[in-house]
DNA sequence: TAAATCGCCGAACAATCGTTCGGCAACGGT
DNA sequence: ACCGTTGCCGAACGATTGTTCGGCGATTTA
């Protein structure tokens, strides 16, 4: 009898016929879970359905597999990667080249260090997805890296001296960005975050002559 | 009855008394687990103890737990990593101050090419191996980076121009060669592999003046 | 108002994991 | 020749995972 009356309760607290509510919610559960975490491991369907308030049968309603929901989850991070890249990009005046440059890479970081658990989900996300090799080198990755490319063009257009070709120097940043994150990640979280921003600030002004 | 015939020919085919041998034996399993399947999920007990030919049980006659295992899987790699760069190191001739860094991390890169599933495990092994955070940065990792730092030190040493401290300089090889090889693990393995080497020397060559 | 549909849930299933326990076969010492 | 020690094994336990199934209440349709 009193199990009615919860259900009751719960079912009032989650009203149906929201449509596609429930299914962001269920992608901002599992980011928060992915967040808090931080481990790719803690992203499971029953902890999931526990953060959202609902059974663990109910996700398969909205997401056909596991894979499915991860690969949604990489989709909408990558997608909010992007957001917050190209926001830095529009804050500073678009007349500095080089100061987009290190926004866009700042905002890179922030996002790795604030975000813990997406980041170790973006790599290796081979076999949470399903994806077998052989496809596409990671899609959602290459617009990110365009947009680097893109600053470093810019900067050569302004006049700055690159000592690389722009692609290869937007490549370069990129990825010493990215293995110094990583290794941020793999350390205790938290110590050492404040030594990211100079290390790739000292990482730009190498590719400039 | 066929089980006694069984059991006794594994025990002809793994025969007592042979002390320290079953447990690098063990240890090499989980290796080539790690190895072939290229995921920290592939090491579980079960599956190093079927790999070896021994029943999960008897595991822990070598190793507290699982997770003493994966410290002694970590600890073997990192001493084996440095032997390779260290081997790499003496097979150049000394006064080529600059060969001698590139064959440290050319040797980094062919060790964390074919061993994935070690290079993934090395990083973020916190859950894996128990260690809370808060203590010694990744311990086993600092004599490598002090390898590439000695290594630039002599190229001071040698006349050649740095752009950056020496440390700093190591530092930035070394971080940036971990990311170019974290970012090929994430994609699937086998391609790009050939394009690792030519960015680590272009990374080289721009921390020189 | 009766019927069909939709969205969710409780319960269970099979698989896999780490780990423990009691027992058995071979070896070394007496 | 006996016995304790050693090293291994089969079997099981408890936990957790992804996933499926039958059913039920609320909503919508006729």
């Amino acid at each position: 009898m009193p199990d009615e009356v919860d259900l009751t309760t719960r079912r009032v607290r989650n009203p149906w016929g929201q449509g596609e509510r429930l299914r962001t919610d269920i992608l901002d559960a599992a980011v928060g879970l992915l967040s808090e975490l931080g481990g790719e491991e803690a992203l499971t369907i029953r902890g999931v359905a526990r953060a959202v308030g609902i059974a663990p049968a109910s996700i398969y309603q909205h997401f056909a597999d596991k894979a499915a929901l991860v690969r949604a989850v990489v989709e909408y991070d990558y997608e909010r990667l992007s957001a917050v890249m190209r926001e830095a990009d529009e804050s500073v005046e678009p007349d500095d080249a080089v100061g987009r440059v290190r926004a866009q890479i700042h905002a890179y970081c922030r996002f790795a260090i604030a975000n813990p658990g997406h980041y170790r989900l973006m790599l290796g996300n081979r076999r949470l997805t399903g994806q077998e090799p052989g496809t596409r080198p990671r899609g959602p990755l290459l617009p990110i890296v365009e947009a680097v490319i893109a600053a470093f063009e810019r900067c050569e257009r302004a006049g700055k001296r690159l000592r690389l070709p722009s692609e290869r120097a937007a490549v370069m940043v990129f990825v010493g960005t990215h293995g110094r994150v990583a290794l941020y990640h793999s350390d205790r979280q938290g110590n050492g975050a404040d030594r990211i921003l100079p290390f790739v600030d000292e990482l730009i002004s190498l590719v400039f002559d």
